[in-house]
DNA sequence: GCCGTTTTCGGCCCGACTGTTTTCAGTCG
């Protein structure tokens, strides 16, 4: 089995954990939990390093040692190490350590005074109340650990960005009409739109004796309260999502905003950078010595440390604070750069809408253009055209753009690439669109190899424009299918044709790494709603995230572009 | 275990809340 990056940084958190649980060095732990977190962000395969003998000393946090037990990962799958230390430990004792509550030391514990090593175990203990007449434990711990343990039988997975903004923002509203409450951020992930997100940060700057905390553990969603203080409380909703609240006072608001931000990585960059200036960098502000000299807004925090602001999106440690250093951070693309949408469907596919009331709510968007791109006649669950349906529409959008003002309907397809690779529709009509854009819906399992092919194969074709929702995953649904994604890539530039990032909130399709691979080969990205009736142009906000985590700027995107200077960017392939 | 304009030792990001304890360890973010 060929090893990843993954797997090995899944060894050394192993191995993190386990030390952890027989309370070694605090530093030495981090260690491990550095290295795993560098080899998952790490560009570049690790073993193919390794193949080429190059110096893994190199990379940040990695020493003579780590080096050495990488090598050995990847040479024979198996650390000696872990290996070692699951004859201390049993394997399965790693799993409590997810069970909010319990940490290193606790898990020794119940391991060395009551041998719990599983889940089930540690559920028997429980029920007989072994847990509370341990020294260190109480009753309220066995209760917390009952209640933690249903919940992670339950579920604990992430939530969709779109579905956890249905949560957090109408909560942030409420929080607004506080007494004394000045402003309310939604912090964290969510602010620097990933994809999913754990948890919910609200960040609240309000006068010294405003109710918002008591106000906040009132809110008729809880169904639990997990901690309750005056600057910081824990609840979870009713839908099971975690939300942390932080007030501070306004003078804060910068540095704690930055800091409630995250990713936890930039931060710690951020403070190490702070560190070399001899300067504390905490939630309250930037301090030296004891006096404040930035923190009341995050511009004034990046100051500090001599950098200009990061925008959200951008801050996972993953060479924004060197782009930032030299000056080249990208000026990321903003909603109000799209000119158009190039994906979308109406009545006469699977879409809710006629294509009138598509055109009048995208003008209303203040769009130029839209390409009406229904499926083609493969697609039978959504009704897909057939060549004379499409040419029949075609006639319409003829018809309609000679009476609509101020908008322009473009013809399109989102036709499907068929398992060898060939075009669901034939030539004749496919070279009477603006635009043709090819789609995987089937056949998803095939091996990298055939399926690369099959999309290398059709985008060969002279009339195809972009590549829709390129991987094909849906967010906790389906995984991508197996695809050599930097082939695909280089293939667009060659052949002059593009990239979808689909703005589905079930898809967000480029993801962010492939968008940056993307914008450093030429190859220009579109930004689609795909949107099925009018209220989805709405998620393009969620696409522009996406765009913004993979660093694009509104040159990198397709439909940044005015209609006159779109038109042949679209015919160059054909 | 890593790292170095404090360079081979002695540091390593920082603070809030809870529970069990009676001044603080453990956990979390």
């Amino acid at each position: 089995m060929p090893i990843h990056n993954a797997d090995i940084a899944a060894i050394f958190e192993e191995i993190a954990d386990l030390l952890e649980i027989e309370s070694a060095n605090v530093f030495r732990v981090r260690a491990y939990r550095n290295a795993a977190r560098i080899l998952q962000e790490l560009g570049k395969d690790v073993r193919a390093m390794v193949e080429k003998g190059e110096d893994l000393t190199r990379l940040p946090g990695i020493g003579d040692d780590l080096a050495h037990k990488i090598k050995e990962i990847v040479e024979t799958g198996h650390c000696a190490m872990l290996d070692k230390l699951h004859k201390q430990l049993p394997p399965t004792i790693t799993e409590l350590l997810a069970i909010p509550g319990l940490g290193p030391k606790r898990v020794s514990a119940l391991y060395h005074e009551l041998d719990i090593q599983t889940m089930e175990q540690l559920q028997r203990a429980v029920r007989d109340h072994r847990i509370q007449a341990l020294p260190g434990f109480g009753e309220k711990t066995e209760m917390r650990i009952a209640d933690a343990l249903a919940i992670h039988a339950s579920n604990t997975s992430r939530f969709k960005l779109a579905i956890a903004a249905q949560y957090a923002e109408p909560l942030a509203a409420w929080l607004r009409t506080v007494p004394g409450v000045q402003q309310v951020v939604v912090a964290g992930s969510y602010r620097r739109a990933r994809e999913t997100v754990g948890d919910i940060d609200i960040l609240i700057t309000a006068t010294e004796h405003s109710p918002v905390m008591v106000r906040f553990c009132g809110y008729d969603e809880i169904a639990e309260i997990l901690s309750h203080g005056p600057t910081r409380s824990s609840v979870i909703l009713k839908c099971k999502l975690q939300v942390d609240a932080r007030v501070v006072a306004p003078e804060s608001y910068g540095a704690a905003l930055h800091y409630f931000t995250g990713s936890k990585a930039h931060n710690i960059a951020i403070r190490r950078l702070g560190q070399e200036k001899r300067l504390k960098i905490n939630e309250y502000g930037v301090f030296k010595d004891q006096t404040r000299i930035a923190g009341e807004t995050e511009e004034s925090v990046y100051q500090a440390v001599g950098l200009p602001f990061i925008p959200p999106e951008l801050r996972e440690n993953r060479g924004e604070i060197e782009a930032a250093r030299k000056g080249c951070l990208p000026k990321l693309i903003e909603l109000s750069d799209l000119k158009g949408d190039l994906h979308t469907h109406s009545k006469a596919s699977d879409g809710h809408a006629t294509l009138k009331e598509m055109a009048q709510a995208a003008k209303q968007r203040g769009f130029e253009y839209l390409a009406v791109t229904e499926h083609s006649s493969r697609l039978t669950i959504a009704r897909g055209l057939d060549s004379v349906q499409l040419a029949k529409q075609i006639d319409e959008i003829d018809r309609l753009n000679a009476q609509l003002e101020g908008i322009t309907l473009l013809k399109g397809i989102e036709v499907d690439i068929l398992e060898d690779g060939s075009l669901d529709l034939p030539d004749w009509i496919l070279g009477k669109l603006d635009l043709v854009i090819g789609a995987v819906h089937s056949h998803f399992g095939l091996s990298r190899a055939r399926q690369t092919e099959r999309i290398l194969k059709a985008m060969e074709h002279p009339h195809f424009t972009l590549l829709a929702h390129p991987s094909g995953r849906l967010i906790a649904k389906r995984e991508p299918y197996d695809i050599d994604m930097m082939r695909i890539i280089r293939q667009a530039k060659a052949r002059g044709c593009y990239l979808e990032l689909n703005a589905t909130p079930d898809r967000l399709d480029l993801l962010d790494t492939y968008c940056q691979a993307a914008k450093a080969e030429g190859v220009l990205i579109c930004i689609d709603s795909d949107a099925h009736s009018v209220l989805d142009f709405d998620n393009l906000r969620f696409g522009i995230g996406q765009a913004r985590r993979g660093w694009l700027e509104k040159s990198d995107v397709l439909n940044t572009r005015s209609l006159k200077a779109l038109r042949p960017l679209l015919k160059q392939t054909m």
